[in-house]
RNA sequence: CGGGACGUGGCGCAGUCCGGUAGCGCACUGCAAUGGGGUUGCAGGGGUCGCGGGUUCAAAUCCCGCCGUCCCGACCA
């Protein structure tokens, strides 16, 4: 009985595994509408920890919210010859308003950069505007072929920094520092490691001059791109026309950038940290963190019990902790304990008679924790102690996947094997060719995710490029990608 | 758009070959007992069998047409 409840295990089918975990833990769902997702209260709670997290790193390092609208005139998209290409074909697009065909159809916005920096051609115009720092909490769709919950969905909820900036230097400066906040929230948030470094020019955004991402492995040895940052250099300035008065008297076009990241974060994280139980949140992410299980039998032992729980709730409470009683009747504690376990809560705090009159708890951790007792009068500080710990563990055993499954200085044969059977990231050499690229793609299915920076470089840099053995002008990092 | 499969209560499926009262599991509702790792028992509600046409005394089942969904590829945060 029990092994039919169990979930498919990963190593079976990943694909199975992820869609189980989503629907266990009432996540997300498909719509009637093909391709869009509805997040679920659930999905939702996580989705609203990462903003609160992510808003305070913007604000923190001076940026402000703002709002723009979902429509885009046509016309605006191909204002810039190579964004209008990249984006085109994955467009949705208004031709009726008020039922009458529109004189100009209007696109439902895929990002935001045209309508945007078309207002900023408002605001700005001298040197003493800038920088503009404003960053967007908004939905966006891309008609997409195939669709997958959190990973790739029509519409999709995501922020989009933009900004601009007098010169060149400032621009890289901010796109760098964003990609830096980017890496230290999945790091300190979301326990999930990830590889930074430049995208080559095949990945790179639709009219940006370079493209950065923060990459991350999954369980399966896929690899995600987990958000990106771009440095757009004057190309949407120039389409634009935001224009400003230099410090010396003369006209310049303003440097932009925008970086984004998505809901897609909690596919990630999903597919980073959980198990063949279900969902596995790291706590500083979680809905509820601890969740308090009463145990009773008689009508005695319930009022007793649940007293307890509720004082336990509200000192737990009193110290930012956000914890729930289950105070639900008529199921038999088991259920409750794997109820919580496959929507990821953290902690588990069990309450019964004997505890009560011994003055104690029993604290069970979701990852790889016995069960333990604790004094009542401890229990606060052992919550912390232990959230703190799985933070820090959940990390770690991350980045122990990733290591065991990285391969580094490989050669051609060992390169396409690797991809053959097991997946994971390779380190080479790379010619910078886009020839090799297309090769390396159609035969082992594998893309350069980047071009690492140089913390994550290998100690001794590749010479050779490890597919046509030409002189190597980078070091890449390949995997099949979602 | 190319290749494959599938449409039967909310979900997952059997039944289709060989036509004969629409079933099973889970979920849901009610009552009772149970309760330290997915509890039992009893009772109950819910289905135009994807749509349209044809054959037949009789169609979920056979025939024709259409529609839809999913998986594999190209696109992608």
């Amino acid at each position: 009985m029990a092994e039919q409840k169990a979930l498919t295990t990963r190593a079976a089918d990943f694909s199975a595994w992820y869609n189980e975990i989503v629907a266990r833990a009432e996540l997300a769902d498909y719509s009637p509408v093909r391709g869009c997702m509805v997040i679920r209260p659930n999905g939702y709670a996580i989705w609203e920890q990462m903003q609160r997290a992510l808003d305070q790193m913007f604000k923190d390092t001076g940026h402000q919210n703002a709002y723009f609208p979902l429509f885009i005139p046509q016309s605006y998209l191909a204002r810039e010859a190579e964004h209008v290409q990249g984006f085109a074909p994955e467009t949705a697009v208004v031709t009726h308003g008020g039922g009458k065909l529109l004189d100009e159809p209007l696109v439902v916005r895929p990002t935001s950069e045209t309508i945007i920096y078309a207002m900023y051609a408002k605001w700005i115009q001298s040197y003493r505007d800038l920088p503009v720092l404003i960053n967007q909490w908004a939905n966006v769709v891309r008609w997409e072929m195939r669709t997958r919950l959190f990973l790739r969905t029509t519409e999709f909820l995501w922020q989009e920094g933009h900004t601009a900036h007098a010169t060149e230097a400032e621009a890289e400066e901010e796109t760098l520092r964003m990609l830096g906040v980017y890496r230290t929230f999945m790091e300190q948030w979301m326990a999930m490691p990830v590889i930074t470094g430049r995208k080559t020019e095949s990945e790179r955004f639709a009219g940006a001059l370079r493209t950065y991402s923060c990459e991350a492995l999954m369980q399966d040895n896929r690899a995600l791109q987990a958000s990106t940052s771009h440095n757009l250099g004057q190309n949407f300035a120039r389409a634009f026309e935001v224009t400003f008065q230099t410090a010396e008297g003369g006209l310049d076009y303003v440097w932009n950038t925008s970086w984004g990241a998505s809901t897609r974060l909690i596919g990630a994280l999903i597919m980073t940290h959980s198990d063949d139980l279900g969902l596995v949140c790291p706590p500083r992410l979680a809905q509820y963190q601890v969740i308090i299980v009463p145990i009773y039998k008689s009508a005695e032992e319930r009022v007793m019990v649940l007293e307890a729980s509720d004082r336990l709730r509200k000192e737990l409470a009193a110290g930012g902790v956000r914890v729930q009683v289950d105070t639900r009747e008529g199921l038999k504690p088991g259920a409750k304990y794997y109820h919580w376990e496959e929507r990821g809560v953290p902690l588990r705090i069990e309450i019964g008679p004997r505890d009560v009159s011994s003055g104690s708890v029993v604290l069970v951790r979701r990852t790889g924790g016995k069960k333990e007792s604790i004094r009542l009068e401890e229990i606060a500080s052992r919550v912390t102690v232990a959230m703190n710990d799985m933070q820090t563990e959940l990390l770690q055993a991350a980045l122990g996947r990733r290591e065991a499954a990285t391969l580094r200085g490989a050669t051609k044969a060992q390169f396409i094997a690797k991809m053959e059977q097991e997946g994971g990231l390779v380190y080479g050499g790379y010619c910078g060719s886009g020839t090799c690229e297309a090769e390396i793609k159609e035969q082992t299915k594998a893309t350069i995710r980047v071009l690492p920076d140089p913390e994550f470089r290998s100690p001794v840099p590749p010479t050779e490029c490890m597919w046509c053995g030409g002189s190597s002008i980078a070091e890449a990092v390949w995997a099949k990608a979602y």
